[in-house]
RNA sequence: GUGAGUGUAGCUCAAUGGUAGAGUGUCGGAUUGUGGAUCCGAUCGUUGCGGGUUCGAAUCCCGUCACUCACCCCA
């Protein structure tokens, strides 16, 4: 068999799930309204240069997980592996900052890393997320994760759990990475080899290792908590105090880290524990530095991102939600295009109707009625049109009454 | 990139190395203006793919691909 299948990592929504996302995406649109956020559409596409400046060139996401290619002009580009770079340059390449106010921005759509799939991982998957830019309040940061939190919880999740934490910024992070690897390196003896490589590479990775002896390490390491500088750690105290006037409750984490490079001070994660490993629902933090680094002005920024296939999981199972269905049936092909004519006028008053151009005998149409879950069967012979009426049938209760077309409407209005 | 488990009918799953089956679904029928229930009948497969061992492979071995889960990383 080679029949061609969906890509790897890929896959195909439809109902009865699709309901969810349709439910999701509603929810999105209507609860971002009320911060006066708008919806940005950027294209799925850019120029990888975004990314590797954005990003940062030294990530796991630039270095292993971008989908690039070159067009037939030999440019290279790259499906978004996350939304935030591309809003920062539509923003830029748009002057927004001098036409749009607030300058407060959601998108949904799809992303793209080459990641090997697991629960609740694809290569391609949906995010929505916020950019909130030109305000640096800590107040923006309470009110984002607020956001967050309360977004998730209307639409059902409760498991769930913010996490939270500072991760400095230029003027105090660079001074505490060196005295991680400083410390770091005195117990290098004790650690993974993995956990050696972070030393120089990543040192904030080591906080991370599930190996009994790198944790009991870690545990003794230095921590950003303690090495911020007066702006970064007058910040963070703030954000936790407003989320607790926003009643927001949550984690401090001092070992959260973010995969990409553009995060300064506020770093935050919602976990889930019904996740399985990838149990990251949502991760999002504030980006003071980027705007600038993309050749925007010196502009501060907070957002977040969040998995909608992971969002979708913790969602019940819905009945499927058709809408009640009108079927229209024919007793004999002659009476085909009446059964037309009233299908059209009935979707003309908005009634979903369904009607089979096949039915070769009331029995059959009957049967098709009920696969496709009608919930009124309306039927069409020489009796009633003969005397200008049409026969219904309750498909629930099997009760079937008859009545002149003119009281069609006004039977519909009140029986539907 | 690394590891483990699983691949049989549209779906859920059986089958000690010896003729590939069941349930469900689909289609037809149980007399001509009526569905679901019941009954009867039909349809359904290159056992993921390719090699090997064997008189004989869905079954054992090797490879490969896909799916699932985990590592890693992240949403």
């Amino acid at each position: 068999m080679n029949e061609i299948k969906a890509p790897k990592g890929t896959r195909d929504i439809f109902a009865p799930e699709i309901q969810k996302w349709h439910n999701l995406e509603n929810a999105i649109h209507a609860y971002y309204k009320k911060f006066l956020y708008q919806e940005i559409r950027t294209p799925i596409f850019e120029h990888s240069e975004l990314f590797s400046r954005g990003i940062g060139s030294e990530t796991e996401i630039v270095q292993k997980e971008m989908y690039t290619f070159s067009d037939k002009s030999d440019r290279s580009l790259t499906l978004r592996p996350e939304n935030t770079a591309s809003v920062v340059r539509a923003v830029i390449e748009n002057n927004l900052f001098e036409t749009l106010s607030p300058l407060r921005f959601y998108y949904i759509g799809s992303m793209f890393r080459y990641d090997k799939p697991q629960k609740g991982r694809y290569r391609q998957f949906q995010q929505f997320g916020v950019e909130v830019f030109a305000d640096d309040s800590p107040q923006v940061d309470a009110e984002v994760m607020f956001s967050a939190v309360d977004f998730l919880k209307k639409i059902g999740i409760e498991a769930m759990q913010l996490e939270l934490n500072s991760v400095g910024c230029p003027q105090c992070r660079p001074d505490y990475l060196q005295v991680l690897r400083k410390a770091a390196r005195a117990q290098e003896s004790r650690l993974c080899s993995d956990c050696r490589r972070k030393i120089d590479g990543n040192p904030l990775r080591i906080f991370d290792c599930k190996l009994p002896a790198c944790a009991e390490v870690a545990a003794s390491l230095p921590l950003i908590s303690d090495h911020l500088c007066g702006e970064c750690r007058d910040h963070f105290a703030a954000v936790r105090e407003t989320l607790s006037w926003m009643n927001v409750s949550f984690q401090l984490n001092p070992r959260l880290v973010r995969g990409l490079d553009y995060y300064t001070k506020t770093a935050f994660e919602i976990t889930s524990g019904q996740l399985g490993a990838q149990n990251a629902l949502l991760g999002g933090g504030r980006y003071n530095n980027l705007i600038q680094e993309l050749g925007g002005p010196d502009m501060a920024a907070i957002g977040f991102a969040a998995g909608m296939e992971r969002i979708i999981l913790h969602l019940e199972q819905l009945e499927p939600a058709r809408p009640k269905t009108l079927f229209v049936a024919y007793e004999d092909p002659q009476w085909l295009a009446h059964a037309v004519q009233m299908a059209q006028v009935l979707r003309e008053e908005g009634y979903p109707v369904y009607l089979d151009y096949q039915g070769k005998n009331l029995k059959k149409q009957f049967k098709k009625a009920d696969r496709v879950a009608a919930a009124f069967t309306l039927i069409l012979a020489e009796n009633e049109i003969q005397s200008g009426s049409v026969s219904i049938k309750n498909m629930v209760n099997q009760e079937q009454i008859k009545i002149s077309l003119k009281e069609l409407n006004e039977w519909l209005k009140k029986n539907y």
